[in-house]
DNA sequence: AGTGTATCCTGCAGGC
DNA sequence: TGCCTGCAGGATACAC
């Protein structure tokens, strides 16, 4: 589930927990959530120093030195837990995958019940070319309504489809898709390139704010998301439509409705969110 | 270029 | 209480 403000708050919370140290060596406990063999990617990470903690999308990134950065991708059920004490096998969570053993005698675990989380060593080139496959970032200032109402128009797919595609926009799932769609007041399955300007300009306001308001509350936690720290995020409360179908719309309090396509539920208020666009 | 389906894996809620 | 089914924040591969 992480999404854009669950790793940004992972992030921030990792920071200050291990930058500046360097990564003495990894015990690989599930090497299916490796992405390269298991080998390759312990000799690429040991003796490396962590320079800073990044993000992009979804994605955490350890920026070692020698121009190494650690991408983890955290699925579904990921969580990232630096160990509060020196006690190398004490593990913060009930299924870890990847400890990292730092140079202070903590740990930085990689926990992932579902293990649809990736981990991978890259270099510069590669995660270049990662990076460069990804759409853009929501909060950044280049992330404009007329950027966003121009990537619409290419394409035919469904909105809430449309933004769940990170080569399309990056850091968007299935919450804050729904969250933004709302806010925005725009129905899900409207096609992308039938979008007014103004509708897409609605829409990167829902975006930016819902992103925001999220990172504020740090994250949503419906059930396995943990902060770095092992606190739930605060924001699942502020939800205004994503899992209260049949609830009443917190703003004309119509019946909230659900209907799945592309595979996932999808959430929105019929009057707030007109099939046929008519407000924004 | 779209959509639907299946896949990876575990846990939990709901129905019986 | 237990068993079974379906469903879940993600990403990808496949056939159509």
């Amino acid at each position: 589930m992480p999404e854009l403000p669950e790793a940004e708050t992972i992030v921030r919370g990792l920071r200050p927990a291990v930058v500046g140290r360097t990564i003495r060596g990894t015990q690989v406990l599930h090497s299916d959530v490796l992405r390269e063999a298991r080998d390759r990617f312990t000799r690429r990470v040991r003796g490396r120093r962590i320079v800073e903690v990044g993000r992009r999308g979804k994605n955490v990134l350890l920026q070692l030195d020698g121009e190494r950065v650690v991408a983890v991708n955290l699925g579904m059920t990921g969580r990232l837990l630096p160990t509060a004490g020196r006690t190398p096998d004490s593990s913060p969570g009930a299924h870890p995958a990847v400890r990292f053993r730092l140079d202070d005698g903590k740990a930085l675990v990689f926990d992932d019940t579902r293990r649809f989380g990736t981990v991978e060593c890259l270099d510069h080139d590669e995660w270049h070319r990662r990076s460069r496959r990804m759409g853009p970032e929501p909060l950044e200032a280049a992330f404009t309504g007329g950027v966003l109402h121009a990537g619409l128009r290419e394409s035919r797919s469904p909105l809430r489809s449309w933004l769940l595609d990170q080569r399309k926009i990056a850091g968007i799932g299935n919450i804050y898709a729904n969250e933004a769609l709302f806010l925005a007041g725009v129905h899900p399955q409207r096609l992308a390139k039938s979008v007014s300007r103004n509708e897409a300009a609605a829409l990167h306001r829902g975006i930016r704010r819902v992103l925001r308001n999220a990172i504020e509350s740090g994250g949503t936690t419906l059930r396995d998301y943990r902060t770095a720290s092992g606190e739930e995020g605060r924001y699942a409360r502020r939800l205004l439509v994503y899992g209260r179908d049949g609830e009443s719309c917190s703003r004309c309090r119509t019946e909230i409705h659900r209907v799945v396509f592309g595979g996932r539920s999808a959430f929105y208020c019929p009057k707030c969110q007109p099939r046929r666009g008519a407000r924004a």
